[in-house]
DNA sequence: CAGGTATATACCCTGCGAGTTATATATGTC
DNA sequence: GACATATATAACTCGCAGGGTATATACCTG
């Protein structure tokens, strides 16, 4: 979960996830879209692959890679979690420490 | 969307996060379940602000942070795109193309 | 106001990761 | 096999972020 997260978190290697998102792509087409050099591409690259994020397949001398689906449903799973949680507590228990608040300063202290 | 990426992606601030959806919890208190000094639980605590993940309400000389909706909101958004490609793409382009790789080499190398 | 508790900030150190250039490793063409 | 193309790896530099200690700030208690 934390490779996925850390791997999204760079800017470059969003972009890329990006990219691959619209259809999957060889590094050379990676490399004239961003603004990098290749070597630093095939590093992304790897990272975001350690991450499961991507995979490549080989066509000639070219690699295509593609995203794979595996961690975004990941990603989904551990946000359900915050979903439900939610839904019962956030938005109403600040209202609940807002109310608490007001009773509790109703003589008014002044800074 | 980078800002709640990375502030999540730190493993320690994810804990952080993962014990306040439990429940809101003073500086205080995170210190002692997590292995960390107080200034540091202090700085994830800011960038974690910063990415709008948390808030605090100051009682007494404690802050007791919890969780805010928005960024996971974000989060869920952000992925419903991805949610949608996969199922046109991934895994039935997988398939795709693993069925044509096959009848490449049909010849049979083995291994 | 003195002393205590809770948290934030300043400052320093260190390791790691993003970027670079140079080079190795396929693979395709002649 | 010689050469070109596509990608990966190695070796390096540099800035930043995570961790630490010391201290400032805020609030409560007597």
């Amino acid at each position: 979960m934390q490779a996925i997260l850390s791997a999204l978190a760079e800017p470059k290697r969003m972009q890329i996830v990006e990219l691959l998102r619209r259809k999957p792509m060889a590094v050379g087409q990676i490399v004239e879209r961003l603004r990098l050099r290749q070597p630093q591409v095939s590093k992304h690259l790897r990272v975001l692959s350690e991450a499961g994020l991507v995979e490549a397949r080989p066509v000639a001398q070219q690699r295509i890679y593609s995203l794979r689906a595996e961690p975004f449903k990941d990603l989904d799973a551990w946000l359900e979690r915050y979903r439900r949680t939610q839904e019962e507590r956030f938005d109403r228990l600040d209202e609940i420490l807002r109310e608490k608040e007001k009773g509790d300063t109703r003589d008014g202290h002044n800074e």
